[in-house]
DNA sequence: CAATATGGTTTCATTATAAAACCATTCGGT
DNA sequence: ACCGAATGGTTTTATAATGAAACCATATTG
């Protein structure tokens, strides 16, 4: 793969995004948290055409974010998220509340979330302080950490 | 616009990734979030094309998620981010910290934040429910809202 | 044993991206 | 007034990714 790869950006971010940053990658892995498994379950939900879908797939398996396993017995294949892909979560549900705050279904939602354990309903996703409170928008301080060759500083947004 | 577009899917996740999806787009505005506003700023920073910087910005002007602005005397152009662009600080962070996770700088993080009011680190993202707990990977429930069911399941195009 | 389900790969046309060249305006100095 | 650099682009042209359709190989079902 050349076109692609954000390499040599020695940034996590970069990476992130050569990881899921494809084209259907994030929709795909939005099903695989809503409980798909197999491939024509992304296809037939996604629309997504064949080969597409088997590149990204092998994609996900190479990078550790999904596990192709065969199923026992009924002999079909199954792609399950890892512990990494599972930790994509805050990503998908910060893009689900972004899109649902400010590109909406005109049908409303077309899902809801709830704690499993407790039936609660979720907060919107946000950003903490590690003594729980909220940091408002534009209150972030960015501030350059050892990755970074010295002398540039980051600005609140 | 055949190409692009997940349009035809009634899917808030979709239109976020129609607005944001695209290559560099996540980058760019991330730049944005570091405080970053001048089209050579972004250019030199991501190493992108000039071709595509400008189709970027212009997509993201028109998504209403960037503001283009002729700062006075200077006479330079700048690229703000609007009320919904600053809005995505919840998806940048959580790509942010997936990456120093699972794809670390081996030169540690190129960027610390903070809460700019209290000077406090921040948490990693997590998924809270409304009365404050952590919801633990793999406990999230999923159930039907009004936007699924009623003739309109997914039909791609 | 034929039909169907499943999970693909191959081919080819279309579309997006990247690099480089080119362009237009403004600014600062002489 | 003139020169050169800075800024913010647009226009080519080659290459790479995507999408649709056709094809394929096993397994299972009836």
């Amino acid at each position: 793969m050349k076109y692609k790869s954000y390499k040599g950006m020695n940034c996590s971010m970069a990476q992130a995004l050569d990881a899921i940053g494809e084209r259907w990658a994030l929709l795909i892995l939005r099903e695989a948290f809503y409980g798909k498994t197999r491939f024509n379950q992304f296809r037939e939900e996604l629309g997504i055409a064949r080969n597409i879908l088997s590149a990204r797939l092998n994609h996900l398996v190479d990078e550790g974010i999904l596990e192709k396993r065969q199923a026992t017995e009924t002999a079909h294949t199954e792609y399950i998220l890892t512990e990494q892909g599972r930790a994509l979560r805050t990503v998908i549900l910060s893009l689900i509340h972004w899109g649902d705050e400010y590109r909406p279904n005109p049908n409303g939602q077309r899902y809801e979330f709830l704690d499993a354990e407790s039936g609660e309903p979720l907060r919107q996703m946000d950003i903490y302080t590690e003594s729980g409170d909220v940091v408002k928008p534009g209150m972030v301080r960015i501030i350059p950490g050892p990755g970074l060759g010295a002398g540039q500083e980051g600005q609140p947004e």
